[in-house]
Parts: structure tokens; sequence; C-alpha cells
DNA sequence: ACATTTAATCGTAAATTTACGATATACGAT
DNA sequence: ATCGTATATCGTAAATTTACGATTAAATGT
């Protein structure tokens, strides 16, 4: 049912489940390169980097957006995207955390 | 039409992207760090530890197991999962060289 | 041989994602 | 006031994801 039975797991899976799927799609990451090398960040210039439609761009920019890792300001007829240095620090540490777990235990099992 | 251009996207882009996938469920969150923290490692007590259907769990664990991030083992009537140390290491190096390249600039535009 | 157990796969349904073109909105320029 | 530009949103279509129950397959136990 693509139905996320969010309340059924730990509040860090589903935020780390939930930064994972912001970075779950090759555009999204490739918006992220984007901004990151940039000092301007114009939506504009991001659809000329990709090979996709302004309103694709768009969505995905949303998505970005409401997973925090990036913020828009209207500026003038144009809205200036960026990397949301605050909750980037959290995206990081809760990958870090994850990742860690992971790494920390030798799996000799199989 | 949900259709990713993967060509259109750098390898490294696609293949963190792709990580990112797998991690991108509460379940599978959930999943590894059940690994991590067992030594002996059978899906059925994964299935237990979880409030999704057997078929539902085996689903998760196929797609971890697709992204490399664990490895399944025939056990005579069970099948032994187990995080997957090496690829754990290119995920690992995959999503710390992003999340670098993400913090190293100083995004003061907005 | 037969029953039981474990886990994968199949069939199916609903939700979500991805993508595009078209449209709407909002600002700046003329 | 009108035109042009930039970006968000709408409508839509196709693919994918998530979930479950039912079935299958394979190994073990009796």
């Amino acid at each position: 049912m693509a139905v996320t039975k969010a309340l059924l797991f730990s509040k860090s899976q589903v935020k780390a489940a939930g930064f994972a799927k912001a970075l779950a799609h090759p555009a999204r990451i490739a918006i992220l390169e984007i901004l990151a090398r940039r000092n301007t960040c114009i939506c504009g210039d991001i659809t000329d980097e990709l090979p996709l439609a302004q309103s694709t761009v768009s969505q995905h920019l949303k998505a970005l957006k409401h997973a925090g890792i990036i913020k828009g300001e209207i500026d003038g007829v144009r809205t200036c995207y960026c990397l949301n240095d605050e909750n980037l620090g959290e995206l990081k540490s809760v990958m870090e955390t994850l990742l860690n777990k992971l790494s920390t235990t030798s799996n000799n099992c199989c």
C-alpha cells in the first residue's frame, strides 16, 4: 500500500529514512552538488544544468526543501536556493551515527 | 513516469542516490540496526522484531541485499543475513564524500 | 514417505514518485 | 498598463514502492 507505518518505528529511524529519501535520486544529489559548488544559487541556473524540465526540477527542489536540506528565498522574480547549513549538520550527524552503528560490529556469521 | 534518467547523471551521483534509496525506509534502517546489534542473524528473528508481515520483511531484505549492504546465506531451512562489511565501507565513503562536499562551503547568499 | 518449518516468490491493491506540458502567479522592465 | 521572465502549481500518465495473504520450494524432523 506504500503506507509507511511510521508510528511503528523509532523517531531516529524515521528521521534517518527521511533524510535518505531526500537523497534517493540522482537529480537531487546533482542539485545539492550544484548548490555546494556555487555562491550564487538561482533556480534557473539549476534547471539549465540538469537534463530535466523546469517543473520537474522545481519538484525536486521542493522535496529537498521539505526535508530541510536546502532553503529557498524569493528574490524578485527569482527564487534563490541554497544549502541549509543548520540542518545539514543534523543530516550529517544522523547519517554518521547510523553508519558508525553499522560498522562498529564485526560480522563473521556468514 | 517514475523514470530515472540515470544515464544523464554521473556514476557517483547514481551510486550515492542508490545507497540513499536503500536506506530510505524506516523498516530497512531498523533491519540494519538489528543486524548490527546481533551476532546471530536469522531472518525469522528479524521478522519477529518488526511490525510487518514476513513477506514484506523479505522484500526489504531483498532491497538491502540488492544494494549490497547486507548479504544472505542459506543455512538449512533458514537464511542467515548479516551486514556486508566490504560494501559497508563503500557506502560510508560515498556518503561521507557527499556530505563533506555539502558542508565545506559556507552558504551566506540567503 | 509425510508433516512441519522457514523464507522466497507471486498476485494484487493502494500510495507514492517521477516526469512532462500547460497554466498561473508574481515581479521587473518598458 | 502591458509585456516578458522566472518559478510554482496543476493535471496527468507511467513506473515504482509498500504491504499483505497465499502459495511455493527446500530442508529438517518424525
